[in-house]
DNA sequence: ATGGTGGGTTCCCCA
């Protein structure tokens, strides 16, 4: 099974990198964030011609937004609704005869890392908090991929000292990440992949003159699977190209093979 | 210390 994870940053503004994608790599399953549609939004069609005809969509208006598009049919679908907000963060996939497929976008966070001062901070505190007791929880073989925003890792991040105080480096939430992986012994299977000293990323800003050659990324979008999956994976590629091609996201996709 | 880009419920919010 192949499966790729992107957030798409707008799935109505990027169709057409949904259409090269698949054209290149023939993904099976496609797990996107930030769609920014509402489910009656969301190109349906479109996703269907181009071989995906199960979807599990949990949109709203504006912002957020996930969603899990595959050529089998899922065996069930389920929302979580974290924080009790009410927003679009999370849905779960039942893949047939598989595991269950969690796609994930936590909260970015703001720009000013206290939660004391900044709600959206707290927010991001919180779902880390869930996420942490919710995989403790967690019995059933599970692949967990998304935008997670946040880089644990010293080579997670161009420069590690000036991004300290950087939302999504700071050592709080890189903390908070290492014991919510420790929660359910989750396998980081990017860094299965890529040594730890070697630098990975899978997002750049818009703001950069020349993202490419500045290269000051962040790896914010994250493959897990439960212990029991661990060496399932056969190979991993985080699509730097895909950043660059034509009115690009600002994350680039990040693709596995499974061995089921 | 600041501003840079891009999407959406667009003259403001979110990333």
């Amino acid at each position: 099974m192949r499966l790729v994870t992107w957030n798409i940053n707008s799935i109505r503004a990027r169709t057409h990198l949904v259409e090269d994608f698949v054209k290149q790599y023939d993904p099976d399953v496609i797990c996107l964030q930030e769609t920014k549609a509402m489910d009656d939004q969301f190109p349906v069609k479109f996703i269907q011609a181009l071989g995906y005809e199960h979807m599990a969509l949990h949109g709203m208006k504006s912002y957020h937004g996930v969603a899990t598009l595959s050529k089998k049919p899922f065996q069930s679908t389920e929302i979580i609704d974290w924080c009790n907000k009410g927003d679009a963060r999370h849905i779960a996939v039942k893949l047939a005869e598989g595991p269950t497929l969690h796609n994930f976008y936590v909260p970015a966070g703001g720009d000013v890392a206290d939660p004391e001062v900044n709600d959206k901070f707290a927010h991001k505190i919180q779902f880390l908090e869930e996420m942490t007791e919710w995989s403790r929880r967690l019995s059933e073989p599970s692949i967990l991929v998304g935008d997670l925003n946040i880089a644990p890792h010293e080579h997670d991040v161009w420069d590690t000292k000036k991004l300290k105080k950087v939302v999504s480096h700071t050592p709080l939430e890189r903390d908070m990440m290492f014991e919510l992986m420790a929660a359910h012994d989750w396998v980081d299977v990017m860094r299965d992949f890529v040594p730890l000293d070697e630098k990975l990323y899978s997002w750049w800003s818009y703001r950069a003159k020349d993202w490419s050659a500045a290269d000051k990324g962040r790896r914010l979008d994250h493959i897990w699977t439960s212990p029991s999956l661990k060496g399932k994976a056969k190979a991993m590629e985080m699509v730097r190209a895909a950043r660059g091609w034509e009115k690009p996201s600002d994350h680039a996709p990040v693709l596995v093979d499974f061995d089921f």
